[in-house]
DNA sequence: GTCTATATCAAGATAGAC
DNA sequence: GTCTATCTTGATATAGAC
């Protein structure tokens, strides 16, 4: 019953991290795009902390769910290969992004940091996450498909790091290029370099 | 006379914005480290933008210096090509970020962004810089060392979201790697890609 | 020209009525 | 359970003495 709200709460600050980042982010705002008051909205979530963690489990269910699936069509398929997998992530991270709908988080702030690791919703699926992105960066550089100098955790920031990669919103601003074009382009820098492949 | 003043209070903005960030950076730390009061501190920069945008013009002359020096040993050496000056310029970047000494501003702020488009000093050096890394770009694309289907734009986009690159300060946190690995890998992955050059 | 002290304001958080 | 109204704080910016 709540819960129709709880989810509204939760989308407006998804969208309000999406596109003004969370110190710009007001509760203020978050209430008035709710549609309700900001004492009720303190009452589900006591902290603007807590909002942010929030909308981070969100769109980590959102990933889990999308690797999942993943996994079931390489199970059925054979010719899939973990890079594969592996860049269909990145894809959907950088087409969530252009949809204004990944939520990014300030890297230097302290209290937020130490909000969103004492909050096990979002640890949980957080290391979830990266143990299922790990597994694969495993496989492929052992495969040849990823570069096996590289540590896995270098690789794993990497591709975190590219899902809210400022690049992707500079050329969407541009208004030059289409969103096919900007998930293809930013996908490929990301797997084979500015270079290109194949060099 | 004052000069010295004013590079002590664009030192301390600069060590701040590279370690805490805009947002998390206050005044009072500013005129703290630099040895004067907030008020002293106001008559010379009359707003915080004001000492983001000097921080970031005094980052800008020594990125501009470092690449005239390119330019300068390219003369002497034919050897030398274009991808390896932006190569040469992307490790500049990642060592001075390592070095606690590359400040960075959030994407998402839109008083910081009008202030700066309207800041003579910053524009003439950002245009500049751009314009200098643009040349190298397009040559380097003609030759066959980077990928000539990306826009050019976009390549260089890419170069200054290189520069503060969150991937440096996540490995440099770790503290399991050298300041040296981690440039070369970080530079690496920028032109390679995660695959690794030659496959 | 520099400082102490203060104004001002935005934003996170809460009290208390209904 | 929800809202209006308010508290509180931290940070930008300034007034005014020396």
């Amino acid at each position: 019953m709540q819960r129709v709200r709880q989810d509204a709460i939760v989308a407006a600050v998804n969208r309000l991290l999406a596109t003004k980042g969370y110190d710009a982010m007001t509760v203020d705002e978050v209430a008035a795009e709710a549609g309700l008051a900001k004492a009720s909205l303190y009452k589900l979530f006591p902290s603007k902390e807590d909002l942010a963690g929030a909308a981070m489990v969100g769109v980590l269910d959102r990933a889990l769910a999308f690797v999942d699936d993943l996994r079931a069509r390489a199970e059925a398929d054979a010719a899939v290969t973990p890079v594969d997998q592996l860049k269909s992530v990145t894809r959907w991270a950088m087409q969530t992004q252009l949809h204004g709908e990944m939520p990014s988080l300030p890297a230097h702030n302290s209290n937020l940091s130490a909000a969103l690791q004492s909050n096990d919703a979002y640890m949980d699926r957080l290391i979830s996450l990266s143990n299922r992105l790990g597994i694969w960066i495993t496989e492929a550089q052992t495969g040849g498909a990823l570069n096996a100098a590289l540590p896995p955790e270098l690789v794993l920031y990497t591709l975190f790091a590219r899902a809210c990669d400022p690049v992707v919103a500079l050329l969407k601003e541009s208004g030059q290029y289409t969103p096919a074009q900007i998930v293809d382009w930013v996908t490929s820098t990301t797997f084979d370099g500015l270079g290109g492949p194949a060099r």
